[in-house]
DNA sequence: CCCAAATAAGGTTAAATTAGGTTAACGAAA
DNA sequence: TTTCGTTAACCTAATTTAACCTTATTTGGG
């Protein structure tokens, strides 16, 4: 089983260094520049474990660990920390954090420190990550994330695995735009051409069922995503 | 309150100096030069974490780390290891231990690694020891793994010792997913095909059992596991 | 500055693959 | 000898791959 990690990092060339690396261990990886949309980006990935660079832009790093934590108490944080600043690691403990990393930081070094991390909580008999609501109403159709089901007066369409990880990350952002190739990422782990014909033939499934009702549509902004729009 | 930490060195200079940073910031600290006597230790002193050097004469650190795991399962472990030796370090994860620094450290460093761990142990509601719930309710059935029981309206069926496991798991985390080769992994301690098929009979045996009433559902997701759907 | 060709992005459909499901039968333990 | 767990042969469905099609966006000539 391959772990998911989310990881918010703004420097790109460091970020793809530590991504690759970790995707070589065989860790499906989640890189996004801020944390703006945390909230909804975990319950859409479902990461394992949090990696947080400090400096970030719009909202630091401690504060979205203390976010996490309120609403993930027991999702393992590693904070990766300026070298030289003690007081921000007693403030990034305090703020929820399960481990730090004082840059420059060596891969080996961060490995450890996450399978670490994923090995203590494993331990722990404590709930995965779930979605928050039990129950999305989106236009004529009602959806169950746990049932893995599509309802509306036209009947019950039982979404496959696929179907439904994609049905997730809409219902979180619902009328806004998904951007397709983190759609991807999250979903496949992965953006290459052969996925993306993939998510093509997901995308045009849930638009049939979507067809058998009214009020929502995926509509497509091509070289930006899908706009979930539902009324 | 002052917390208590087991601090296991042979070098006497470092230990002195370790400890006596270590109780000016009000920790209670037991200096000992080697671990025979550690399980004796232990229930004496009563530690809230243990702090070992890996080079020890008689017994070395991993083995102490091993040993004291083995007994106290939720008593953080700090390894302290020479420079340079990442191999020990993984060892040394996969004996126990929750974290180590490797020398030289600094003091603070120290510090802030064992207030971390103390912390992170008392937020865990009941540490690691398993709550074995005596009746579950899922839908229009009661399960009593005491008694390999599934119980609905339409009678009493007593569950075979591996129905049984593969329920335990699924009641452990209803509404989220089971990854197929944990699950294989801790009921069978292996995955590989055989196995995998012999885990289908015994889903098939479960859905029957299920089919016989009413809000229990066992959800394929293809290529990741099973979700146990309740209602 | 406009329009058509070129190109890139996404859509459609069906075949191929792989993961999982079903059923029956066999053998070991109780 | 009955129950349970495993093996095996065969079946079904989700997912991926592939080939081909359509539409948006870009580009460059007039």
């Amino acid at each position: 089983m391959s772990y998911r990690v989310l990881y918010i990092e703004d420097e790109d060339h460091l970020a793809n260094i530590v991504k690759e690396t970790m995707e070589l261990k065989g860790y499906m990886v989640l890189h996004q520049r801020e944390g703006l949309k945390i909230l909804e980006t975990i319950p859409a990935f479902r990461p394992d474990i949090c990696v947080l660079d400090v400096m970030l832009p719009y909202i630091d790093g401690f504060t979205l660990g203390n976010t996490i934590r309120k609403h993930y108490p027991s999702l393992p944080i590693i904070f990766l920390t300026a070298k030289g600043q003690t007081k921000d690691v007693l403030e990034g403990f305090s703020s929820g954090g399960t481990d730090y990393l004082r840059k420059p930081f060596s891969m080996e070094e961060l490995m450890i420190r996450i399978n670490n991390q994923i090995a203590i909580r494993r331990q722990t008999p404590s709930p995965r990550i779930e979605h928050k609501q039990k129950e999305f109403h989106l236009g004529s159709f009602t959806y169950s994330p746990d049932r893995l089901e599509l309802r509306s007066a036209s009947g019950i369409v039982k979404l496959s695995n696929r179907e439904a990880e994609i049905m997730n990350i809409f219902c979180m952002q619902p009328n806004a735009t998904i951007d397709r190739r983190e759609l991807m990422q999250i979903v496949w782990g992965d953006d290459s051409y052969f996925i993306s014909r993939n998510l093509d033939v997901y995308i045009r499934r849930l638009r049939d069922y979507f067809a058998m009702g009214q009020g929502v549509e995926i509509i497509t902004l091509k070289g930006k995503g899908y706009h979930f729009s539902v009324s």
